[in-house]
RNA sequence: GCGCCCGUAGCUCAGCAGGAUAGAGCAGUCGGUUCCUAACCGACAGGUCGCAGGUUCGAAUCCUGCCGGGCGCACCA
C-alpha cells in the first residue's frame, strides 16, 4: 500500500505551492491540513489557487468576509501572496517564483511522475476473432492504451491484457460457415474480410427455417469438435482463423501505439474451467435451475442470477471471465484489475464480482468495470451480423489521407509527408476519443473526426513541431533552468499555471480513469503556448539572457506537450 | 416493468466530492502575418444549464418526481 506521508521527490509544478498554503492555513485556523481543499478559480485573475470561507467562518462564528480579510491580513507564505475578495481568499504565486518552480518541474523527464509501486492490471481492446476492429474497439483500446501508460507514469507495475474473444460457440458456426462457403484465395487476400462474409452468410441463411437447423447442428458438431481440444481439423482451422487476426489487429495497434503484456484470450483459460467451477461449487454458492448452475445473487441486491453452466453443461462468458479474474490473481495479487468495457456490459460485471464476493473472496472488489459509451451513428446501430461496419482501419485511413493533402497544402517543403500525414491523421482520431468523456455516448461524425483546427490533437502537435522548429533555429543550446534568470520568464504566468496544473491534471486522470482531464489540460497547455510564442519573440531579440531564458521555456513547453501526447498515444511530430 | 447512463450556446463538448459575472472549440461577423510554420492569435455575437419541487447563506453541481434519448435485464459475448 502506497504510504502516503511518505515525501515524494517528483516534480510537481504548481502542487510545490498548495502544500505550504495548505500549512500555513491550517495552522492559522487550527485544523488539519488535510481538511483544507484549496480550489482553483475559475477566473485566472482570482490568482492560483482559492479558498471560500463560508463553512470556516460558520465554525469560528464569524463573517465570511471578515475571516478572509483577517487570514489575508496575517498569513505569511514565502513566494505567495493573499488576498480576500469578499468572501474568498484568494493566492497568487509570485510571478518569478512561479516561472522558477515549473520551468524546472517541466524540464524534467519525470514530470508528473509518482512513486507508487503497485501491481495494476489493465484489460482492454479485447476484439473478436475473424472480425473487424471497428469504431467501436477505438474506445477501449485507446482509453485503455492511455490509462495504461498514466498509470505506468504514476509508478505503477502495469501489465496489460488483450482478452481476445476467440472461444464460443460463435466459432462452430464460423467453421460450419468455412465448410460450407469457404474460399482458400479469399482467405488469403483478405482473412478478415472473407471471415465475416462467411459470418454474415452464416446469420443469413440461418433465418431460412430449414437451412437453419442444419447449419445449427453442423455448428455445434463443429465447436464440440474444437472443444475437444484434440489436434483434429478444426483446431487447426481455428487456430489459422486467429493467427490471421492476430496479424490484422497487430496493424492496428502498431498505429495505436497499443501495446500488451499478455495476449490472452478466452481459449487460454479453456483448461482452468473446471477447476473454477469446482472452486465455486466447493464455496456452496451454486445452485440448479432448470438443469443450469447458477449463483443467485439477490443478496448482493441483483435480480438476475449468474449463470454459470448451462443446461447442456457448457461453460458461459462469466464463467471464462470469473476463471480468468482467479487466474490473474493467482499469478499477481493485484492491488487493482481494470477492465475496459462498454457501459452495456455493467450487468456482466457487476455480477461476476458479486459471485465473487458470495465466494469470500479477499480481492473481489479489486476488480473494476471502468465503462465508456457506445460509439453511434446518425444512421443508427452498426451490425457486425448484418455486415454493416466501419472498419478502424478505415477511418485511420481516411484520416491520414485527409491530413497528407493538409501537409501538402501547409507545408509542400515537408522532407517526410507520409510519416507526418500518418501521424497527424492517427493523432487526430485519438486525440478525438480521448477529449470526451468516456462515460457518455459519441456519435460518430466524419466531420469531427477529421477536423484539425480548435481543439483537436492536431493543433497541439502544430504547437509542439512550432517549439521544435524554435529550437532547430536558435542553433544554441538550451540552457538549464538553473542558467536562466527566471524573472526574465515572470511576463508569462499563463504558460507557468497551465504547465504547472499538467501533474495535477496526470494524477486526476488515472483516478478517475478519465485521459480526458489530461487532453483538456493539455489543450489549456497548447493555447497558453500559442500566445506565448506568438507575443514573446524568442529568437533574434538581440538580448542573449532573455533569448536563453525564452528558449528553455519553449522546451519546457515542447518536453510537456510531448509526454502529456505521448500518454495519450498521440505522436509529436517535430515539424508539421 | 425494473436497473444503469446521458440531457449545458445553432453544432460538438468542458465545468458537477455545492461557492465569485456558467467556459472552450466549430459554425457566424470583424480584425491580425515587413516578425521563429496563420493547423495560430484577438474581438463581437450566442445560454430559461431538459422541466418542476426540495435541501442550503449559496445549486449546472446534492435529493425527489416527471419528460426526452441510450443501454441492459439467465442458458450469446
Amino acid at each position: 500500500m502506497p504510504n502516503p506521508t511518505m515525501p515524494d521527490a517528483a516534480p510537481h509544478g504548481l502542487d510545490a505551492f498548495a502544500a505550504p498554503i495548505r500549512a500555513a492555513l491550517a495552522a492559522a485556523l487550527e485544523l488539519d491540513a488535510d481538511t483544507i481543499q484549496l480550489e482553483r478559480p475559475k477566473n485566472e485573475a482570482h490568482g492560483e489557487f482559492a479558498l471560500p470561507c463560508f463553512r470556516f467562518a460558520k465554525a469560528a462564528g464569524k463573517n465570511p468576509a471578515e475571516l478572509a480579510g483577517h487570514l489575508a491580513a496575517t498569513l505569511e507564505i514565502p513566494q505567495v501572496s493573499a488576498e480576500a475578495v469578499g468572501p474568498f481568499l484568494n493566492f497568487q504565486i509570485d510571478r518569478t517564483a512561479l516561472a522558477a518552480q515549473v520551468l524546472g518541474d517541466a524540464g524534467q523527464e519525470g514530470f508528473g511522475r509518482a512513486a507508487d509501486g503497485e501491481v495494476t492490471l489493465v484489460e482492454y481492446s479485447s476484439p473478436n476473432i475473424a472480425k473487424p476492429m471497428h469504431v467501436g474497439h477505438l474506445r477501449s483500446t485507446v482509453i485503455g492504451a492511455a490509462m495504461a501508460r498514466l498509470f505506468d507514469h504514476l509508478g505503477h507495475q502495469v501489465v496489460r491484457i488483450n482478452h481476445l474473444g476467440d472461444w464460443g460457440s460463435q466459432f462452430g458456426k464460423l467453421l460450419a460457415a468455412w465448410k460450407r462457403w469457404g474460399e482458400e484465395a479469399e482467405l488469403e487476400a483478405d482473412p478478415i474480410g472473407h471471415l465475416l462474409k462467411l459470418y454474415v452468410e452464416y446469420h443469413e441463411q440461418e433465418k431460412d427455417e430449414k437451412e437453419g437447423a442444419s447449419l445449427d447442428a453442423e455448428a455445434k458438431a463443429a465447436f464440440l469438435a474444437l472443444e475437444s481440444g484434440e489436434d483434429n481439423e478444426e483446431r487447426r482451422l481455428w487456430v489459422r482463423f486467429t493467427e490471421l487476426s492476430l496479424a490484422e489487429f497487430q496493424k492496428i495497434y502498431d498505429r495505436l501505439d497499443a501495446r500488451f503484456d499478455l495476449l490472452r484470450g478466452e481459449s487460454w483459460y479453456e483448461d482452468k474451467l473446471d477447476s473454477t467451477v469446482d472452486w465455486l461449487e466447493s464455496c456452496g454458492v451454486v445452485e440448479d435451475s432448470d438443469g443450469a448452475r447458477i449463483v443467485d445473487l439477490e443478496s448482493e441486491g441483483i435480480k438476475t442470477p449468474c449463470l454459470i453452466k448451462t443446461s447442456h453443461g457448457t461453460t458461459l462468458y462469466a464463467t471464462r471471465d470469473l476463471a480468468a479474474a482467479k487466474s490473474r490473481w493467482d499469478e499477481f495479487q493485484f492491488a487493482r484489475c481494470l477492465y475496459f468495457v462498454g457501459s452495456e456490459q455493467k450487468l456482466h460485471f457487476d455480477q461476476f464480482k458479486a459471485v465473487l464476493k458470495r465466494c469470500g473472496t479477499s480481492w473481489w472488489d479489486r476488480l473494476e468495470h471502468v465503462p465508456f459509451g457506445l460509439v453511434r451513428f446518425p444512421e443508427g446501430k452498426l451490425s457486425t451480423r448484418a455486415g454493416r461496419v466501419l472498419r478502424l482501419s478505415e477511418v485511420l485511413d481516411r484520416a491520414v489521407e485527409l491530413a497528407r493533402e493538409i501537409v501538402e497544402e501547409k507545408n509542400p517543403e515537408h522532407p517526410d509527408k507520409d510519416t507526418v500525414a500518418e501521424q497527424v491523421g492517427v493523432g487526430a482520431v485519438i486525440f478525438h476519443d480521448l477529449s470526451h468523456a468516456r462515460n457518455k455516448e459519441v456519435v460518430f461524425d466524419w466531420k469531427e473526426v477529421l477536423s484539425f483546427e480548435g481543439d483537436t490533437g492536431p493543433s497541439l502537435q502544430y504547437t509542439h513541431a512550432r517549439c521544435c522548429s524554435i529550437l532547430r533555429r536558435a542553433e544554441r543550446a538550451v540552457p538549464s533552468p538553473s542558467e536562466v534568470d527566471p524573472a526574465l520568464l515572470a511576463d508569462a504566468p499563463e504558460l507557468w499555471v497551465a504547465l504547472g496544473r499538467f501533474p495535477a491534471a496526470v494524477r486526476e486522470a488515472a483516478e478517475k480513469r478519465e485521459p480526458m482531464i489530461l487532453a483538456q489540460q493539455l489543450l489549456k497547455i497548447g493555447t497558453a503556448g500559442n500566445v506565448f510564442y506568438r507575443e514573446k519573440r524568442v529568437l533574434g531579440t538581440g538580448d542573449e539572457a532573455l533569448e536563453g531564458a525564452r528558449l528553455a521555456a519553449i522546451d519546457a513547453l515542447r518536453r510537456t506537450l510531448a509526454l502529456g501526447l505521448g500518454l495519450l498515444g498521440v505522436p509529436a511530430p517535430t515539424e508539421m
